[in-house]
DNA sequence: AGTCTAAGCGGAACTATCTCCGTTTAGATT
DNA sequence: AATCTAAACGGAGATAGTTCCGCTTAGACT
């Protein structure tokens, strides 16, 4: 989902070892296809209309073709996020500061959570659907591993000796999108107060002086 | 689910209204003899083995029974929950410290976390299935609110300018199923590891003698 | 004891996800 | 062009969640 070349070509490399290097004609075709009614489903009824069988049915192909090209529900969830995550991606490790490289490490974070919850505002639901049908997909994807390792390296310069691992996915569960849309629909807060909730929290990682971790019990591996 | 009197003889306040106020004889046999079934399954055969269909075969009953009970999968998920969460309920409200009254506030809060940690070693997949089969209704579930408010109230007491109600949201967050799992099963952390991640970010909100915070956007409510 | 009725029960039926496998085809090789 | 085969396709069928509705029953009231 995450490592493809050629994009201009439309042939997709597939990370996967003992599957077919490149896609046929015939599969990328379909894969548009498929990704085009999806969009335009999601867009008219949200996320609720979206079914394995309705959108075989209205992109006229099979429902066995939906799930070889998608594996499941979830993975065609996170096909439709893939697009917003690449630009999203280009943004905050190639773009302008505060977002892309040169600002301090802190300001960098603020900037990513800030956008961050810009994207949730649009495509929550998605995310949501995702990560409750295959929950522990989210944590394997390229994407959050990605969004995992900007936000511990930063950490790390920010503060050389907090556990940037852990408070990484810790920042990250913040911005889930479960607490998202409660958040959202049900508090009725306006993401302008949630970058304020998010921003409270790092004034504090910054304010600290001395976050007193001394990294207890993170030396060894137990299980 | 969470307002309940007349404990010892079985019988149940259903807190939704235009429903019956106490359950029949034969309803409470149900629902006692499911949830036991239940547990057994979900003790030989994790949460993957709990199917409504089959819960309903091996109790007995008939699948419309199953439904009439616990209204979906998510419900059934929550009732198995219901036993440990009353007992946690009582040891943070009013056991002794430092997790119930009487210890400093922080010292309150860590205390509830570690414990929460506690909790999720041995449920977290109950929990995990439950949000993912009901997203919405973590949040609004009683367990949850007291969770919340009880976090609230002693980030307030600890430090009365912050936005004490996202904190207490971004902090149940941090300790939800899903990253709990991947951290314990992927990860490979020791609960002591998560706790000592947990008391970082505990000792930041403690050192940070001044949080900036200033409620920037907080005072009104939009949509 | 008889009657009445709201609540509970059971399971057929409907829906949606996902798997399986026989058939078809893209495109490489000759 | 003919051939070959890995990949893709389609849709029937298995499985599980959920709803619906006609029948049954607990328990309240006479």
């Amino acid at each position: 989902m995450e490592i493809r070349n050629d994009q201009l070509s439309g042939r997709v490399m597939l990370p996967v070892l003992g599957q077919p290097v490149v896609e046929r004609s015939d599969a990328t075709r379909n894969r548009h296809a498929l990704l085009a009614v999806a969009q335009t489903i999601v867009a008219s009824g949200g996320v609720a209309a979206l079914s394995m069988d309705g959108l075989a049915a209205q992109a006229g192909v099979g429902v066995g073709t939906v799930y070889r090209r998608f594996k499941d529900r979830a993975g065609l969830a996170y096909a439709l996020l893939d697009h917003g995550e690449r630009s999203f991606q280009q943004e905050f490790l190639f773009g302008s500061p505060p977002l892309g490289p040169g600002a301090p490490p802190i300001a960098r974070i603020r900037a990513f959570l800030h956008a961050y919850i810009d994207r949730l505002d649009t495509q929550a639901e998605l995310h949501l659907f995702a990560e409750c049908h295959a929950p522990k997909a989210r944590f394997h994807s390229g994407a959050y591993q990605t969004h995992r390792a900007h936000l511990a390296l930063l950490l790390t310069q920010a503060r050389p000796n907090i556990h940037a691992n852990y408070l990484a996915d810790a920042l990250l569960a913040v911005v889930g999108a479960g607490l998202f849309l409660h958040q959202r629909r049900e508090l009725r807060l306006s993401t302008t107060q949630m970058k304020a909730g998010l921003d409270q929290l790092l004034n504090c990682l910054d304010a600290a002086t001395d976050p007193n971790v001394v990294n207890v019990g993170f030396e060894n591996t137990s299980r």
